[in-house]
DNA sequence: AGTCATTTTTGACTACAGTCATTATTAGGG
DNA sequence: CCCTAATAATGACTGTAGTCAAAAATGACT
């Protein structure tokens, strides 16, 4: 067969087979009896190898839901092309990518929840050996800040602001935002009207502004 | 002995005393050791119990971390006095007591991310038996909701902001700051500097106002 | 002091994540 | 086809968090 040279080598497609398999298996039990309830010897088990195959892929328990933080920042290039095609404000567009992960989230929520908790302390884990900053939790916010600087490029944003700590205050609130609603149910609507209205405060800020304030503190002027 | 009536019961002393000597031991172990490398035998046979009665007062190994972080965020009254006390406008009192939280932290990081870590997958357990918000997240929040409010009253804030969703806002920056600062390593006023800056974003914004738009967009007007 | 119900302590035991020395598979060169 | 080195799979083994039935301590009451 003449594409033998083109194929990935055998070896290679086992090992990604074997990989997929345990990543569904794995997946497969969490969803039917929860993560903490389902051993790695179960996922073992269904994927028909032996634990300690398991751990040369998921070094971790914790790393398939790394895994599927992973993958769902991904998807959001994959489903929703490159940011520069979307259109509308920089609001619109930061709007977009949280609903985007919110409802990927709301799909399955005690995943979700487990994979946002452990991204978090992902980053935490990262630290120990050496390597911060890696991660899904850096990819979601390379993306804010693009769009930030775009936004800053198009003059809806002011030129003086720090761009990287804005996108962390965003990427926070966010995260924040998903993690209590996770935690406490709550219709899709009520989730994405409240970091609607955290953007809000982000872009217009919470502090009155000047002119408003001389009307509340010595009575109107003009009107 | 007349005092007898008034002290508290043997037993209950004793239950106290046992407790403090467990949590002084874990701690002691984690601060030379390390909190993984610690195991909970070592603590029973340091505070000299056995291994079955530090789970009586602390069910998880974890609950070490949950109850530092109770123990920072209950000095903050207990140091700092009752907030309408302290003067100064609301930024300046958010300011307060994130120096005072994040001076804490950084005397042993190590275990402040751990504690930082854990709460927020407090939050995350507590829902699991059905007791969602409690703990030390929510005192602190408590705690920043209540300075916004008398910043409403005081005129400084805007009267339509959402005064529960702004302080989470303002409290999941404060997190992630710590958290972010805590991994990296860096000096105390680069942690001050950021969390000041990110504080500047939620009381101004980001958005660029109508008037400076026109300015960027048209070309400069007087200067 | 003696009885007894209640609370607390205890450590043997279980369950499970993660390790690692051993064994099996594969690819490539002769 | 055989030999060898590199790579991957395996499961017995280890360490430790957390459980629980039994034992000990406590204090209220007689």
């Amino acid at each position: 067969m003449a594409d033998a040279v083109h194929t990935v080598p055998r070896r290679e497609r086992k090992k990604r087979e074997a990989r997929r398999r345990i990543y569904d298996a794995a997946f497969q039990l969490f969803v039917e009896k929860g993560y903490d309830a389902t051993t790695v010897e179960e996922i073992a088990e269904r994927a028909d190898v032996a634990k300690g195959t398991v751990f040369n892929y998921f070094p971790r328990k914790t790393s398939f839901l790394a895994a599927l933080a992973e993958h769902w920042t991904s998807q959001i290039e994959d489903d929703l092309g490159s940011p520069d095609s979307w259109g509308g404000s920089t609001r619109e567009k930061l709007t977009k990518v949280f609903r985007f992960l919110a409802d990927l989230g709301a799909q399955n929520p005690e995943l979700a929840r487990l994979a946002f908790f452990e991204s978090l302390r992902y980053l935490h884990a990262m630290v120990e050996e050496g390597r911060a900053e890696e991660g899904p939790v850096r990819n979601f916010r390379l993306l804010t800040r693009t769009l930030l600087r775009r936004g800053q490029e198009a003059g809806e944003i002011r030129s003086d602001v720090d761009v990287e700590l804005a996108a962390s205050l965003i990427e926070s609130a966010f995260h924040r935002t998903l993690a209590h609603w996770l935690a406490t149910g709550g219709s899709r609507a009520s989730l994405h009207r409240e970091f609607a209205t955290k953007l809000e405060i982000v872009f217009s800020g919470v502090a009155k502004p000047v002119a408003q304030r001389r009307r509340t503190a010595r009575g109107k002027r003009r009107g």
